[in-house]
DNA sequence: ATCGCTCTAGAGGGATCGTTCTAGTAGCCT
DNA sequence: AGGCTACTAGAACGATCCCTCTAGAGCGAT
């Protein structure tokens, strides 16, 4: 195998990234892979060059990369605040400012995706679960650094998650901040106090 | 206009029934009109005979009804409990069990489309804000009733109808209860102490 | 009985879907 | 230099997309 040149992995990245650009905005069905070619630059051929399970394929690695990016924000933001209680409560009006930044457009990366192949793509639907089993896990890791229970920082995590997932969906449609700023409150509530307990 | 015979009426619910069951399963995109005629035994001339306005008009009637549908059947399930903290509580195990009898499949008949939808389509992501809206006068209301602020019961309807959905989506990609439930015992807790300080 | 309206019926069109296929280019190896 | 491999390039295919169109069935009114 020869040292690959540094156009097939920008190549390859392009269309990763354009696939999860396009995602985000209009979900799996209605990205089509003209539009993904398009976008990125890329001609047909080279696309299942390096996706050979085609369009599949690479939604499974789009949904990948793009977890991964996004688990890393919101831990980012997280991180960033002096203590956990602090760092998740401030995440919600983040999460909420980013979104109207975006025009409501830019929110979960797996969210939509999650929902269409839920019922109709089994091997799509594990790598959105997988996503969304190591958001939680790594909050999981991080409420337990904090003192709490091993299952007690597992459904705080779950809880989160869920909360974040549908203020997305309900702030979306409604073009308004106000249900992720709610759910957020009372999930920062629950935290607080659960942290207090053990401190 | 001589009066309609009970055949166009069964025509136009057979689609919008059919219609809204596709939409539950794989979304909008995905729902061609081709499935939703022959799901409902309906000729593609009659579908735009009913809706001329196609796929985009047969949608939103769809979201319409289900949305009101869905909405009676979990005003049902809070109600049919002794006093409202408790109904709302035992809605989330509730919402849990349907979607694991369907095998994962059944959850909010709103929700794939509404994200499908929200950056894309104006008219069904005003659809999709209003069906959401409605739901969550109606939780308010019943919290208004149950002696909480007007504030405060919005607030916590959003919340709900948040940790719901995020629910629905994160137990769908797990096909497991667990999300659900461990959300739903945050909320209800959070309701039971609202609605303790009134009483 | 004939007209007029609503609705059924499905063939067909133009566009786009995901994928396959053949050709050609670029760079490393011997 | 010649050959091998990795990759680019885009034309073309069959299937499916949403929709339009024409034809006719059913029924009440005059």
């Amino acid at each position: 195998m020869p040292a690959p040149p540094t156009a097939t992995a920008n190549t390859r990245d392009r269309l990763v990234a354009t696939t999860a650009a396009l995602f985000l905005h209009q979900g799996f069905t209605a990205t089509g892979v003209g539009a993904i070619t398009a976008g990125s630059g890329v001609p047909t051929g080279s696309l299942y060059h390096h996706f050979p399970g085609g369009k599949d394929e690479l939604a499974a690695e789009a949904l990948r990369v793009a977890g991964a990016g996004y688990g890393l924000l919101v831990g980012a933001v997280i991180d960033e605040a002096p203590d956990l209680a602090t760092g998740i409560r401030e995440s919600f009006p983040a999460a909420a400012a980013m979104l109207e930044a975006s025009g409501y457009a830019d929110a979960c990366p797996i969210a939509t995706v999650a929902l269409e192949v839920a019922s109709t793509n089994e091997p799509l639907r594990r790598v959105t679960h997988e996503v969304f089993e190591s958001w939680a896990t790594a909050l999981s890791s991080r409420l337990e650094g904090a003192g709490l229970a091993v299952d007690r920082s597992r459904e705080l995590a779950l809880t989160y998650l869920a909360a974040l997932e549908g203020g997305f969906l309900l702030c979306r449609a409604a073009r308004s901040p106000e249900a992720m700023l709610a759910v957020g409150a009372l999930v920062a509530d629950a935290v607080d106090a659960a942290l207090a307990e053990v401190r």
